[in-house]
DNA sequence: AGCACGCCGACT
DNA sequence: GTCGGCGTGCTC
């Protein structure tokens, strides 16, 4: 036990000055059990207080000139910074040109202490065996287009994605399993409860309170083989012996970090991947533009097994419904089938006019749009207010005409065209998970459309030109994956319909040519060199710090702007600026971000008075979604 | 972040 | 003469 007197220790900081690691001399007292990853208090600074922090390494002796501080305060023996985490969360935030703390609050969750001991006690009597081999396997890196279709075990890429994980199981490797919607997340969970035994699953999800999300942390550093079931933050399991990365449907916004690190589960997954060299599988009903571009560049393997595509029609009609969709949905009502129609917005209407000059009729508050809820009142799409007392700022006028049917009126309209047929509506903010089997109508907006045991007899898609026209630079993108995630709720005979989709894209959906349609918008990306062709940062803060950071930036870096922020609250007077960048560029580009920001503000006094909270000058993300 | 060190204005 | 302003810089 002698030997390793001096603990490297990263402090869990926000701030990036501190980002590295400090020589501490541990007290006699605790050296037997301080382990690597241990968490620890240290002397730091002059402040008078400990500090938090991680042991990284354990050595014999320190090169620091200096005289090393005591490291007297191990906070509990468990090992929660596994090595092999540690460097996932030290390249995400040189990836994202971000502090490792930030990806720490990721990675580790806060202590239960009450938890700790339970596992602890648990942990004394199993004695788990010294599996710690070393693996010298290459992982395989694919993408997998799965068949979009329900059957009586349930959609059927619930069943593949289950049983490739239980296989890696039964050879004893752990599987992530990345699953971005909490519905999924949960048919996903009960599937392999009915499979495999209890105790070789954890649940990662992310709706938990502390102590489980503790509880589900520790129970991966077991070295048991487990499938761990999650969303984003599943990605930084501490699981041994890692032997998939499975990430179901890649193109949901929800694998979006929204703050610091601002990273994509995608991206996450790819470097743990490449860390562990276990496998790693994409797999989705449609194909995202980055999946595209990681399978053109032969990053990914395509591995899909060819499947028989839906029976999808297409009709070009500028009717909302028309005779094609009516057909589809009679037929399978006949057959006492369930059928789902598919609205872009929810409410009684999507936008609401001034009856008298036309205008589109704005909030007396704050001027956003407004739009008829399902209560057919007038209410603001920015603000939520109220419009009751309506009145046009163009010409004054106190009448409000509707715009295109949203999910009320649909439902009132098939409830006239189908009478005595129930007609359920689930939306965003009221949604239904799940809906019994039989004789009745679904009108869901995307995203809220519930599951039906068997799949649904018809599906019609309304609203497709609307769904393409969003002012969005993926909406094609999103609107593709979301009509393929539809669809695939279908039972095998059933009949699909998207009403209104032309052209290209109408052409291919209906062939199910699902590669075609991806490599069309990739290569439309690549055209105006937007991402995923290249990647895209943005820069925002103080317009002077913002322009030294950017003067210091090489000058084969492209930067946009800067430009004012365009925010809709617009407190801030904050400036913004692109900056494109091929992906070969990205390590030094976060490297120097990262110090010439920290260069430019140094000194700068943080103006923490007026807005409350500490902010930093600059913020980086180096990939900012557009 | 804290906290100390350091080099310029009005005070018992 | 010195008390203290907060600009600058460091933290194993």
């Amino acid at each position: 036990m002698t030997g390793f007197g001096v603990a490297r220790v990263a402090i869990d900081s926000p701030l990036p000055q501190l980002d590295r690691l400090f020589d501490y001399e541990i007290a006699e007292a605790i050296r037997g059990t301080i382990t690597v990853g241990s968490r620890v208090r240290v002397p730091f600074g002059r402040g008078a207080g400990l500090s938090d922090g991680f042991v990284v390494e354990l050595v014999e002796s320190s090169d620091f000139n200096g005289k090393l501080a005591r490291l007297e305060e191990l906070v509990s023996s468990v090992s929660v910074l596994t090595p092999e985490i540690y460097s996932l969360c030290r390249a995400v935030a040189d990836r994202q040109a971000v502090t490792i703390a930030d990806v720490f609050k990721l990675a580790i969750p806060t202590r239960s202490v009450a938890v700790e001991k339970k596992w602890l006690a648990a942990a004394a009597e199993v004695t788990p065996a010294l599996t710690h081999f070393q693996s010298s396997k290459t992982g395989q890196r694919s993408f997998a287009f799965i068949e979009p279709r329900t059957n009586e075990f349930g959609a059927i890429w619930v069943q593949q994605l289950t049983s490739r994980a239980i296989a890696s199981l039964e050879a004893g490797e752990s599987t992530i399993l990345v699953v971005p919607d909490y519905r999924d997340q949960a048919v996903i969970l009960a599937k392999l409860r009915e499979r495999i035994d209890a105790e070789s699953i954890v649940d990662y999800t992310s709706q938990q309170t502390n102590s489980l999300r503790y509880s589900a942390f520790l129970r991966c550093l077991s070295s048991e083989p487990v499938i761990v079931v999650g969303s984003r933050a599943a990605l930084y399991a501490p699981v041994e012996n890692l032997g998939e990365i499975i990430v179901w449907d890649d193109g949901d916004s929800n694998l979006q970090e929204p703050t610091s690190p601002y990273t994509h589960a995608r991206d996450v997954a790819l470097i743990r991947q490449s860390q562990s060299n276990c496998h790693i599988l994409f797999a989705a009903h449609a194909r995202s533009s980055e999946m595209q571009r990681l399978v053109e560049i032969g990053y990914l393997q395509d591995i899909s097994i060819p499947f028989a595509v839906p029976k999808l029609a297409i009709s070009e009609t500028s009717a909302r419904v028309d005779s094609l969709a009516w057909q589809a949905i009679r037929r399978a009502l006949e057959v006492g089938d369930a059928v789902l129609v598919q609205v872009a917005s929810r409410g009684q209407s999507v936008s609401a006019y001034c009856s008298g000059c036309g205008d589109r009729a704005k909030c007396s508050i704050c001027a956003g749009p407004l739009w008829i809820d399902a209560q057919g009142q007038p209410k603001c799409r920015w603000c939520n207010a109220h419009n009751l007392g309506f009145s046009c700022s163009a010409c004054g006028n106190r009448s409000l005409k509707q715009g295109r049917a949203g999910a009320t009126r649909t439902s009132a309209e098939f409830g006239k065209a189908f009478p005595g047929i129930k007609i359920i509506e689930s939306n965003g903010d009221n949604r239904l998970e799940q809906v019994p089997p039989g004789k009745k109508i679904v009108v869901s907006t995307p995203g809220a459309e519930p599951r039906v045991d068997g799949g649904y007899g018809a599906v019609v898609l309304l609203d497709c030109n609307e769904m393409l026209s969003r002012d969005n630079l993926r909406a094609s993108e999103d609107a593709m994956r979301v009509w393929s995630n539809t669809i695939a709720l279908m039972k095998s005979g059933g009949l699909a319909v998207a009403v209104g989709l032309q052209g290209f894209l109408g052409q291919k959906l209906a062939l199910w040519s699902q590669a075609e349609i991806a490599q069309h918008e990739y290569h439309s990306r690549a055209e105006l060199r937007f991402p995923p062709f290249v990647r895209m940062a943005s820069l925002s803060g103080e317009r002077e710090l913002l322009g030294k950071v950017l003067d210091a930036l090489p000058k084969e870096i492209e930067i946009l702007g800067p430009m004012p922020e365009s925010s809709k609250n617009a407190s801030t007077d904050d400036w913004r600026a692109l900056i494109r960048y091929e992906y070969a560029q990205g390590a030094s580009l976060a490297a120097t971000l990262k110090t010439q920001v920290l260069l430019a503000t140094a000194g700068t006094k943080r103006v923490s008075a007026k807005s409350g909270r500490a902010q930093r000058p600059i913020q980086i993300k180096m990939d900012t979604v557009i």
